[in-house]
DNA sequence: AATGAATGAGTCTTCATTCAT
DNA sequence: AATGAATGAAGACTCATTCAT
């Protein structure tokens, strides 16, 4: 694949397109919009994206890859800090990232199949693993990982979105009880209210 | 006497409309479609709702409803057991439902305040209070029970999309699974794998 | 013809399709909406009127009789009376009833032929009449009266309209110089400033 | 170098609405009827107009153009001349653009303050101004010139929507009707029959 | 590579009128 | 006579995408 001439451009168009689908919605904002913010020429888009939801679907990968990276930074610690940390990375990347994680549960639903699918694949695996080498060491009750991975992350998802583009609880609220729960759920040696 | 506004025939176009939405989508949908399956006319439909949001809403609350009168179906028994039963519930009432749990879930990222929102704060006005009650009994651990129930009620609802409209291994592993989590993360009597 | 049965109804379709009317313009009022402002039923209305056109015809008849009526009781004395007369007796009726000058302009541009052209016709024939009179007997100089017909009660008419309709103006200014320019252009025994 | 916005392209739109205006009316005619007539895509259209009133209006500017144009022309003359051959240029563009004074007609009822009430004031300046100077230097009866503009700019416009709209008389005989009754109103030195 | 004018398919909704009761 | 539910034609406008330059 030839990466095409300008990667300043395709960031230009990324930065803006992110932030009129933030303040008008993906179905509000339009293409020549996005390019005239971007400071080219409506044909030109279509240089660098083949349609308008490759570029959503962009920006949706680029959250998802933060959000491994964000993950993936933690899993080393030992099970039960590893899991306070987890969730906590991933609250402060969601956090960070409201628009985009309402983005993809838009996208989520509809036709199936995209590209940053391939990320959630990339996340459910690295869950997994660590699922896996938890409940060898003995440190997590042991579960069906496919299964597991999926409710987990589904959870942290499901939670970041209530927190930040609904509720107006404190967030902190959110994250002490999710890391309770699972801490109660999923740790061997734990077992307090 | 005239012609009454007929009952029959709004449960045609809710009927025919739902067919329609999930065979090419909502938006792959038009009223002058839903009015001639419903064997009515284009206008006919606008009697009796007052746009094309109005009948998906009302598709949405059915289902709410359904799954409201499932789940309080199963609070009286002993904890553990409801637990298990109100899991077994909400998956056979969203297997049997899944388009409608797709539906759901796109609307869900849009404009927010819809009328059947109302019926997403009974539901979780009915775990919560179903939650106070375990704690108070001691049958299970003390949490925040505003967000437990945000919580759980997200967890099932999204594990029935992955499972009923992704993932094509069996529902039953799902449902086991959680139900475990389950026990594991809110029972005070219960510790094993 | 047989005339309907109630001509309170009739009546009643009358005056709040004119207040409505009023409100809201032609286009931007519904039969049922001034059905349930007459307390009956849409289809009731289709027994008193033809249609949505035949109302407002019937409201232009209307202000167009009055019209008539106005100018005929000044019709008797002086010439030169007669005239600052008529011209003040039309103001004060197109005064009153602003809101149906602006509507008998707004169809007179329509698709001609309209039942209430017939009093347009009935004034048209009782200036020619008065002209005829008065040229007669030598109080007017002498012009073609068909076309001085058209050419007086439309100039009327003209500014009624922008003066009740669009100007901000003292009406008075009009009159007085609407019965200036008349006196000068029509009247043999007048030449003053 | 790419195709640049075609002023040929507006002209075609212009011309062919007016041509299908002039035929079936502005309500009966449609954008994508216009867009085919002109050669071009429906959309085009809205390149180069906002809206369909934006044509109507555009065609009204013209007209009102023109007749400025052509009454302008005629103002240097003596008084006495000025006046026939104003009203005279007024018929004669009325008469070439009968549709179009029809048009005007019709959208003047309308809600307002339009782009093309501009022309309008323009033309009431020109005339008022010209008034202004013939009655300070003695050839005109002196009137509140606001008004009169105001009044002889509609008694011709109405004359001619009657003439050319309506009537089937010769329209010299409106003409000089109207010459005649604004010699006789407005001139100083001239009473005749 | 870049441009931006051109394309044209696609759809919800209104409302005057009808007619079964 | 009265009702009011039912009809269904009708149309302006948008915007993702293309392609001539």
């Amino acid at each position: 694949m030839v990466r095409k001439i300008d990667p300043a451009k395709r960031e230009a168009i990324i930065t803006h397109a992110r932030k009129l689908f933030k303040e008008k919605g993906v179905e509000g904002t339009t293409i020549p919009e996005i390019a005239s913010a971007a400071g080219i020429a409506t044909g030109t888009v279509y240089l660098y994206f083949k349609s308008k939801m490759e570029i959503v679907n962009a920006l949706c990968e680029y959250y998802l890859r933060g959000h491994i990276q964000a993950i993936n930074a933690e899993l080393d610690s030992p099970t039960n800090k590893a899991l306070k940390d987890i969730v906590h990375a991933a609250f402060v990347h969601a956090s960070e990232n409201a628009d985009l994680v309402r983005l993809i549960d838009q996208r989520r639903s509809e036709d199936g199949k995209t590209s940053w699918l391939e990320a959630d694949r990339v996340l459910l695996n690295v869950l997994r693993t660590w699922f896996n080498k938890c409940m060898e060491e003995g440190s997590m009750i042991p579960y069906n990982t496919v299964v597991l991975a999926e409710l987990i992350s589904g959870l942290v998802e499901w939670i970041s979105k209530i927190c930040f583009t609904w509720s107006d609880m404190d967030p902190t609220r959110y994250e002490d009880t999710l890391v309770k729960l699972l801490q109660n759920a999923l740790l061997t040696d734990y077992k307090e209210t």
